[in-house]
DNA sequence: TTGTACGCGTTATCAA
DNA sequence: TTGATAACGCGTACAA
C-alpha cells in the first residue's frame, strides 16, 4: 500500500483568520458572518463581507469536506471517453452536477482491470459521495470492490438490473421492435439483425425485440438471419456482419447500434450496394453523426441526455437518502433516409 | 458569497487512529508505518500492515491535501464534453493523469458566462492544482478569472500564444497547407475554404495555409473562394458555404473542419452532386467519423490524444516548477475517398 | 451577539 | 525507534 507523494506545498491563500485579523473578531464571527448566520450584526456581517471580497478570501472546500465528511463529489467511471454514446451521458450528468453544486471526477478504465482497480481506489481515498458506473461490462471485477464502498452508487445504460443499485436503462425490447415494426411497414420480410456480444445483456433485449416482432406478424424466423459476429470492435462486426446478411439473403437489417450500422453502410458503399435501393439499414441510439452518413441513418434514438441527468439526479438523490426506482425511459425511431421498400430483383 | 450546504454526514470510515488503537501505537507510527518510513521496526511496520488491511483503511486523501497542501486534481474547462475533438483531447489527458495520480474535475461552460464563473470559482474553491483551458473561444470572460487564480494553467487548442500560459497547439499553417498541396496535385485550381469564424485565431491560420500554398503554386485566387459563412454552428456553416463555393465556381473544398466537410458532403448528397467526382472535399482535424461517412473524408489529422497528453504533461510539468514551453504539434494527411481529378464539364 | 475550544484525518516537528 | 503535540482551514457546541 503505497501512500507517498511528492510533498512540494502549493497554495497558499487567504483563510477565514486572515480575515478575522484584519476585522479584529474571532475567526468563528467570520465563519458565521460568510454563512450569513442570523446571530451576526448585520453591521460586522456586512464589514467582513466586504472584507472577504477585498481580500481575495476563497473558502477552502477541502477544509469544509474534511470537516462535513462529505466532499459534493461524483465519480464517473467509464471505459472510454471517446465513445458517442458515453459523450452525452457525460454532457447531462454534468449539467445537473454543476446545477447541484457537484463536481464530477472522470476517470477511464479502458477495459484494463489494472485500472480499474487503480480507480476504485482513487474514488475511495479521494472519498467521493457517489458512483456512477457508465456501461459497464458484465463482469466487471471492479464491481467487487465497488461493493465494498458503501457509497451511493447507479448503473447507467447496464441492462443488468440489480437489487443493491438502481440503473437508468433504456426500454431496449421496445426499441428494438420499433425498429422492426418499421422495416415490416415498409414491407420487408426477410430482416437480419446484427449484434454485439460484448454488450450481453442490452444485445440479448434488442434480440429478444426483434424476434418478438417477428413472431408476432407471423413471419417465421430464419435462424441465419441473426448474426453475432466475432469481432472486438462495432466496426469489424459491421463488415463481417455485413457479408452473413448477405448470404443470409436478406433485404433489410436491424443493428445493435449505430456504429454497427454506419460501418455496415460504408461496407455497402465499397461494395457498391446502394442503401436504401438495394439493401435497408436502420441503427440504434442516434448517436450525432448517424444524421450526417451518407445516406442519413434511419435509427432509434436513446434519450442520451436525459438519460445521464436521470443517473446523476438518481445518485444525487440516493445520497440525500431519498427513495430511488429503476428508470427505464423510452426510444423513439427516427426516420430518415437508410429504409425503403425492398428490392424486388 | 453563499457558502451553505446540506449538511448531512456521509462517510466514517477507518483512521490510523482506529488501527493505532488496535496496534498499541500511537497514530503517529502507523502513519510512519503505512508510508514504509525507515525508522519504524519492519516488525511494527509489518504489523501495522496487516492490521491496516484487515480493517479495511484507505488513507483519506482529503486530510491529505488539507496538510500538504495540494489536492492532485487538474480542472479542465470544456465548452462541451459532446464534441468529437474534446472527446479525444480528454481521453489523452486523462490517460496522463491517472499514471501520476492526478485526478480530472471535468466541466462545461456550454459558452454560458454564468456557468463559466460559476466553474472557474469551483476551482478555486476546491484548489485544484491546475488547469486546462480546452479549446477556448477568443474573449473568454473566464480567462480573467482565471487569471487571478495564481494556478499554472496550459492553453489547448486555443492558438493563442500568451505570453503568461503555455499553448498546445497543431501547425495549422502547415496542415492546411498540405490539404490545399493535395489538391493541387491531383489537378485542381479552382479551390475554396470555407472558415468558421468563431475559431477566430485557428481560422486565420487555416486561411493563411491556404492563401500561401495557392500563391507558391502561382495560383491568383479569386475571393469569392474564401467563404466565411454567417452561421452559429459549423452544420449551417456546411450547407450555406457549399452554396457560396457552387457559385464560385470551384471544383474543390478545404474545409476548416471534419464537421463543416461532412455538412458538405451531406449537401452534396441532397443535392445530387456527386463527390469526389464532380466535387472534391478535404477536411480538418480527422475525427473519428470522418472514416465512417460516404465517401470517407481526406483530411487533415490533428493527433488529438497526443495533444491532450502533452497538455497534461506540461500542467503537471508547470506543477512540478519545471520549465515549459509552447507546443506545437505536427499535422499528416489522410488520403481517402473524397478527392479526385477536377470534373473537366 | 461574540468568542473559546475542540474535532475532522493526516503529516511534521521536536523531544524522549 | 517511538510518541506527544501542533498544524492544515473550517464548522460548531458551549460558554460568556
Amino acid at each position: 500500500m503505497c501512500i507517498g507523494y511528492s510533498t512540494t506545498k502549493l497554495q497558499s491563500v487567504i483563510t477565514i483568520k486572515d480575515i478575522a485579523k484584519v476585522a479584529g473578531v474571532s475567526h468563528t464571527t467570520v465563519s458565521r458572518a460568510l454563512r450569513a448566520d442570523s446571530r451576526i450584526t448585520p453591521d460586522t456581517t456586512e464589514r467582513v463581507l466586504r472584507l472577504a471580497d477585498e481580500m481575495g478570501y476563497v473558502p477552502n472546500s477541502i477544509a469544509q469536506s474534511l470537516n462535513a465528511k462529505r466532499t459534493y463529489t461524483i465519480g464517473m467511471l467509464v471505459t472510454s471517453v471517446a465513445d458517442p454514446v458515453v459523450m452525452d451521458f457525460m454532457e447531462g450528468a454534468e449539467g445537473i452536477a454543476q446545477e447541484r453544486g457537484y463536481c464530477i471526477f472522470l476517470s477511464t478504465s479502458r477495459n484494463d482491470p489494472a485500472r480499474e482497480f487503480n480507480v476504485v481506489d482513487t474514488f475511495q481515498r479521494r472519498r467521493v459521495d457517489g458512483v456512477i458506473l457508465v456501461a459497464p461490462r458484465t463482469g466487471d471485477k471492479c464491481r467487487l470492490a465497488l461493493e465494498r464502498i458503501q457509497v451511493p452508487m447507479v448503473l447507467l445504460d447496464s441492462e443488468e438490473v440489480n437489487d443493491t443499485h438502481p440503473a437508468v436503462n433504456v426500454d431496449n425490447v421496445g426499441g428494438a421492435s420499433l425498429a422492426v415494426a418499421h422495416l415490416l411497414q415498409w414491407g420487408h420480410r426477410r430482416i437480419g439483425y446484427i449484434g454485439a456480444t460484448d454488450r450481453r445483456l442490452t444485445n440479448v433485449k434488442r434480440l429478444s425485440g426483434y424476434t418478438k416482432t417477428l413472431e408476432q406478424a407471423g413471419i417465421q424466423l430464419d435462424p441465419t438471419w441473426i448474426i453475432n459476429p466475432e469481432a472486438d470492435d462495432d466496426l469489424q462486426r459491421g463488415r463481417l456482419g455485413l457479408g452473413q446478411c448477405l448470404a443470409a439473403g436478406v433485404t433489410a437489417i436491424f443493428c445493435y447500434n449505430d456504429q454497427i450500422a454506419i460501418s455496415v453502410l460504408n461496407s455497402c458503399y465499397h461494395k457498391g450496394i446502394s442503401v436504401p435501393q438495394q439493401l435497408s439499414i436502420v441503427g440504434f441510439d442516434d448517436i450525432r453523426l448517424a444524421s450526417y452518413v451518407n445516406p442519413p441513418l434511419t435509427t432509434v434514438r436513446q434519450p442520451l441526455q436525459e438519460m445521464g441527468r436521470t443517473a446523476m439526479k438518481m445518485v444525487l438523490g440516493l445520497i440525500d437518502k431519498a427513495q430511488v426506482k429503476n428508470e427505464m425511459l423510452d426510444c423513439e425511431l427516427v426516420e430518415r433516409a437508410s429504409v425503403a421498400p425492398p428490392c424486388t430483383v
